[in-house]
Parts: structure tokens; sequence; C-alpha cells
RNA sequence: GCAGAGGUGGCGGAGCGGUCAAACGCAUCGGACUGUAAAUCCGACUCCUUCGGGAUACACUGGUUCAAAUCCAGUCCUCUGCA
């Protein structure tokens, strides 16, 4: 059994395998940028592979050939993005979510209780509450609820976690849950504080996590980090920029994921010692350069930006699977080089 | 050499009298992306601009018209059938 304490008591960030892969990298590859733990996604390996099909083979971990640690987002996101936006039919209400998935028009249920039995199927280390995750700029009245809702199925999600599976004694699993309250100060105090009163592994700041300027909302993750007990996982969910990263670990965040690394590899975006560097813009062509002098992942130590330049412009696979490589070893170092904890 | 079709912005390709600086696609040049429906999306792409506009533009040269990428004549090229 994985040593899950290790969790409270370092700095981790989790690239986004939402459907059992870090898109582009095999899984050797992704050890190889340092990658401790990994974050997979309730809502789509529901439709796709389903959650008995994992277990039969094994669990996500068997799967993927993964040593680490696996944690599973529960869908509260993901109900907020496709279906409180409208991209998936659906709808949302007291006791969970009911959809259809747009490509083959199955239906499916997601409630406190089935994510819970979904993440035990998928096998992963850490489970997280089914929240009810809204949109920045909520009304009062709205976010109140959210609240309210969050609240309530996080007792639910406990409750089966311990009823149905024994809880953390029995399964060596831990149960996070994630803090709503939108931009309401004294709702995320109030949302934390209930959360703590139930008690948890873990306490995921949830939401969207930038303003409308693309600001950190220090403020919002603040109150919620001072209602909060010690000696817990302290996961600011999609956060964020490497900046956003350290800022958000000063304030108490010890755990982090976003796509940004993934994506924005994909997209050409790069972090590197220097700065953004976008590999497409055409400085790049003739530049010999590693991606990044400081680094010394895969990609940097055998790779020119020219080439890469041309071979991300040009659709060459490769190229997504190096600067996914690199941009995931830059975010590890980074946390590695953080030392407040 | 007869017959037919055609020459449009970096390329392909619409348009066939005015609402055309010219659809759409590609290429090019920027930008965005934050618990992933994303190898995606957005913008720019003749020149100048005090951002209101202005000046040149649809092979070339003339012409018809208030108005031409669009109609007419000639010139130069290209492709396909027949010799």
């Amino acid at each position: 059994m994985t040593n899950l304490d290790i969790l409270k008591e370092k700095y981790f960030f989790m690239p986004d395998a939402t459907r059992g892969a870090v898109r582009y990298l095999t899984t050797k590859q992704l050890e190889e940028t340092g990658t401790e733990a990994i974050v997979t996604n309730t809502l789509h390996l529901l439709i796709h592979p389903g959650p008995d099909v994992i277990q039969q083979l094994g669990g996500i971990k068997k799967m993927m050939g993964w040593k680490g640690i696996v944690f599973t987002d529960s869908g509260g996101f993901q109900l907020f993005s496709l279906l409180h936006s409208k991209k998936w039919k659906g709808k949302v209400s007291e006791n969970g979510a009911t959809f259809k998935s747009p490509k083959e028009g199955n239906t499916y249920e997601l409630t406190p209780e089935s994510s819970i039995d979904i993440q035990m199927k998928i096998g992963s280390d850490v489970l997280v509450t089914l929240d009810d995750c809204r949109d920045t700029g909520l009304s009062r009245a709205d976010a109140e609820k959210s609240v309210e809702r969050t609240l309530k199925w996080a007792v639910r999600c406990k409750e089966r976690f311990n009823n149905e599976y024994g809880g953390t004694k029995k399964t060596g699993k831990l149960l996070t849950c994630v803090v709503q309250g939108s931009n309401y100060l004294d709702l995320r105090a109030y949302c934390a504080k209930e959360l703590s009163k139930i008690g948890f592994d873990g306490y995921n700041f949830g939401g969207y996590v930038i303003d409308k300027d693309g600001e950190l909302v220090v403020d919002e993750m603040s109150a919620v980090i001072e209602n909060v007990p010690k000696d817990t996982i302290r996961y600011a969910m999609g956060v964020g920029k490497p900046e956003d990263i350290v800022k958000a670990s000063k304030i108490g965040y010890n755990l982090f994921d976003t796509v940004l690394v993934t994506r924005n590899a994909r997209h050409g975006t790069l972090y590197t010692s220097q700065g953004v560097v976008r590999i497409k813009n055409s400085e790049m062509a003739l530049d010999q350069a590693p991606v990044d002098r400081e680094c010394n992942c895969e990609c940097c130590r055998n790779y020119t930006r020219a080439y890469l330049h041309h071979m991300l412009k040009n659709g060459e696979a490769t190229a997504l699977t190096l600067l996914t490589i690199h941009n995931l070893t830059f975010y590890q170092t980074l946390i590695k080089g953080l030392t407040l904890l």
C-alpha cells in the first residue's frame, strides 16, 4: 500500500490524466518527469471504459502500469462545465445529476453515492466528494445553494465511503472534500468550517480559481485555508500558472493540478526558467538552443527549439510528446523547489 | 495550326455590372488556454492612417457605363480535344 500520508507532508503537482492517460505520454515517460501523483476523472471514466471494465482489469493503476498515487476527481467540475453551461443535455438536482453522453446517447446518473462507487471501482488512492461547482460571479443566493448542496453531498459521500467500504481503515484510501462558496469570503469560510466538522483527509479549493482578469482568487483561497485543520491535504484544484502555484503555496496549499501544463505544451506555450516561450513563433525557426538551458528533461537534453518548432507546426505528434515532457518536468522541478512546508 | 475552356490576393478557389479590398479553404503572422468534449479556439493577413477614412488593386492595353473583377475589342500567356 502506498504511503498516502506523504500527501500531507510535501508539495505535489498532479498532471491531469482525465481518461487514465496523460495525453501523449507513456506511463514510463510520465514517471521520468518526476511525477508522483496524477488525477483521473470519474465522469470521463464512467463513460469510457466504464467502472466495471476498469475493475475487471484490476483498477486504473494496473491498467496504466502506474505505481504512483492516483486521485479521482469526482465529476463535480464536469457537471458544471458540461451541464450547467448546456454543452451536454442533462440536469443537476438535489440528488445528483442525470445526463446523456452526446456521442453515444447513453444516459448516466452521477450521485454522491455513485460517485464514490465509481471512484472505488476505478481503484484510486484518494477520492473526492461530489460537489456542486458553479461559475464565478455567482449571485449570493446561488452561491449559498451551491454550498448547502456541496455540504449535503459531502456527508452522503463520506457515509457511502464509510458504510459501504469501511472508510480509510479498511481501504487504506483517503477521502477529500471540495470547498465551494464562489467569491463570498464568509461562505468560503462557512463551507470550510462545516466540512471540517464532518472531517476529511483533505480540503480542496473548488470553483474557479481565477477572476475575470485572470488573477488568482487569493482572498477566497485564504478564507478556506484559515478554516481547515492542519495536517491535511490542501489541494488547490486547477491551480495554475507557475506563479500562481507559488502564490497558493505561500497561502498554505500543497497540492496542485492544472491542464495548462499539458494543453499548453500541445498548443506551443512552454514554461521555462526564462519565462514563457512560444515554440510556434517564427523566431524559433532557426533557434538551436534547447527549450530551457536549465532543464534536464529528455526534450531539452536532445532537441533544439528549431526542430520542435518545425515538428509542432507540421503536425508531427512526437513534438506533442516532447513538449509535454518538458512542461511537466518544469512543473515538477518547480514544485520540488518549494520549501515553505 | 483549327476547336473549346480559362487567366482573381503567397497558393487553391468563389464571385460574373453597383452592398467587392473581393466568400471559403490552405499557408503565413500574432494571441488565448487554469478540478481537459481542446494536436483546440480567436484575431490579423495590399499600402498609408490623427482609426473617421484615404490610395492603389482581379494578366495587359484601350473602350462602353453614373458605376467594371464582372460587358466589348485587341494583345500576351495557360490548359484540354482534333489534326
